[in-house]
RNA sequence: GGCGACAUAGCCAAGUGGUAAGGCCGAGGUCUGCAAAACCUCUAUCCCCAGUCCGAUUCUGGGUGUCGCCUCCA
């Protein structure tokens, strides 16, 4: 059973999906007209999580994610850069996919774009004219008249009359309502244009969603997402189109999940805001982060806070999540070191037959709690995408591992004592979990010295000798040598630590 | 002016009608030549007031505060 928040009843609820087995979701893409920042990241992590945890609960997804390709600051770049309006958006969306690809976001099924949908936009539009929701103006302009729909308002909880007292609303003196939106905005000079039969124009905002969802989705479809500033109008604006034009207020998207925002200093980060954009010190964009801190690392970071609450973005706090995702990573090595000496046939492998040195094996026990934080963590998941949650059930495990591995490695655990398939079940499950959460799926980084295997060989061979040469003086308890050896490579970034084992080296 | 969300330890953050997960930081300890790492232990009556209840941090009402939306915004 997986329940979640839906924005239109303001409570969860028990998710039921539309056809059985099948899970259909349109979230509101971005308007490709500079490259991301990390709020606008926030949905498509959030929702990439949702799909991954679907699919694995055995759901088939159909995921569509929108491109806005033809709008009012996509034109304004161009015209201020002196290129096309297609040059602008191709360029961003490319800037998309880098930064969502660095942050394991799986691609969704479709992408539709405005400017590949127009017909179905006119076409919708058409039908809205028709049924008389909408209305033409002399000059080409198309409006939809939220008076001619009783339900408007009902996703935001918003009465027209309430929002007119106070509200910055735009004067327009051609419109009927206040409210009333663009659906059609009738061309201008150095502007693009398509024909249509209320004269050539291009879109307004919203009808593109509703356009779009109805072609890849149809009249009704499971959950539509995006942030939460997208409620309204955006969300609003598109229910009203859609359900009028399909002429059924339960069409359209059953579920509504909207994601909290990023802020900054306590505010929403946004790219509109300049002051933002300058205080942040060239790390507000996606790409920007990305050249400091891996990928998987600001996922995590978006991770740990459930999705729908505000998130405070701030460089300590992904310091944060970078210490914790190597703690993560350090599991996923020990692990990855005793399944090498599973199939190297080091411990047992039957379990099959009772066997006493196996049920007295401490493996015993990391079998019991690993399946056990595995059904915690799909208890969370199926609570509204708890990730926050689900993610220390992750950390559990991990610490339970860096005990066992050490017990193993200390000679206090015997080899023979071992399970293998306990090891390897173990090792299904911490995959599980992560390959829900999406880390691990870019080269893990390693936090012990032997199996740095990206390091070059001459860096290898020459810390072995100054290691070797490091043991002589400790040998001979010349401390000032050792300590001296150890302080001068750490001032060049090298941290050196003693272990029962032997020394260790890693790049601090 | 309208609508909405949130308020949990120094910081971050889950959660429940029966006295509150986890992480970071801090303190103490084990180990160690020292250090690091690791491990162990310790650190909150959940914004205020009233109500419902045997019992509320969790429900209801009021208040205060913060943030967001009502213009573009993920």
């Amino acid at each position: 059973m997986i329940k979640v928040f839906n924005t239109m009843s303001r409570t969860k609820e028990i998710f039921k999906p539309l056809k059985k087995g099948e899970v259909s979701i349109y979230c509101c893409g971005v308007t490709p007209y500079n490259a991301p920042h990390i709020g606008n990241a926030r949905p498509f992590v959030t929702w990439d999580v949702i799909r991954r945890f679907f699919k694995k609960s055995g759901y088939e997804v159909r995921y569509v994610q929108n491109f806005t390709d033809v709008d009012d600051k996509i034109i304004k770049a161009a015209n201020e850069q002196g290129v096309t309006w297609k040059e602008i958006s191709e360029k961003n969306i490319a800037a998309y996919f880098k930064s969502m690809d660095a942050l394991n976001v799986r691609h969704a099924d479709i992408y539709p774009k405005v400017s590949e949908t127009m017909e179905d936009i006119i076409k919708m539009i058409q039908t809205l004219v028709d049924k008389g929701f909408a209305y033409v103006l002399d000059n080409g302009d198309v409006f939809y008249s939220v008076e001619a729909d009783k339900n408007y308002g009902k996703l935001s909880g918003r009465k027209l009359e309430d929002m007119m007292a106070g509200a910055r609303v735009e004067v327009d003196n051609r419109k009927r309502h206040p409210m009333d939106f663009a659906l059609w905005k009738a061309s201008k000079p150095g502007e693009p244009s398509w024909e249509s039969p209320f004269g050539a124009g291009r879109p307004g905002w919203h009808i593109e969603c509703s356009a779009m969802s109805l072609k890849y989705l149809g009249e009704k479809f499971d959950f539509h997402g995006g942030g939460s500033d997208l409620i309204f109008p955006h969300h609003e604006n598109e229910i009203a189109q859609s359900q009028a034009a399909i002429g059924d207020e339960n069409s359209f998207a059953q579920y509504w999940l909207h994601n909290g925002f990023i802020t900054i200093g306590n505010e929403k980060a946004s790219k509109s805001d300049k002051q933002m954009v300058k205080a942040t010190k060239g790390f507000f964009t996606v790409e920007e982060i990305l050249a400091k801190y891996a990928g998987e690392v600001v996922r995590l970071f978006l991770l740990q806070t459930h999705y729908r609450n505000p998130l405070e973005f701030s460089e300590a706090r992904i310091i944060e999540a970078q210490e914790f995702f190597g703690k993560l990573a350090k599991a996923y090595w020990q692990l990855d070191e005793l399944a090498r000496k599973v199939h190297a046939g080091e411990f047992i492998k039957d379990t099959g037959e009772k066997n006493f040195a196996i049920t007295a094996s401490p493996a015993c026990g990391l079998a019991d709690l690993g399946e056990r934080l595995l059904s915690n963590f799909y208890a969370a998941m199926s609570d509204d995408f708890n990730t926050a949650l689900a993610i220390t059930y992750m950390f559990e495990l991990a610490k339970e591992i860096g005990g066992y591995y050490g017990g193993f490695v200390k000679g206090e655990i015997l080899p023979v004592t071992i399970d293998g398939d306990i090891i390897l079940r173990t090792r299904d499950i911490y995959m599980e979990m992560a390959e829900i959460i999406g880390i691990f799926e870019q080269p893990v980084p390693v936090t012990k010295a032997e199996e740095k295997s990206d390091e070059s060989a001459l860096v290898d061979s020459l810390m072995k000798i100054i290691l070797a040469l490091r043991q002589e003086a400790r040998a001979a308890k010349n401390w000032a040598t050792a300590d001296k050896i150890r302080d001068e490579l750490k001032a060049t970034g090298i941290v050196v630590e003693d272990t029962p084992q032997g020394a260790t080296w890693k790049r601090a």
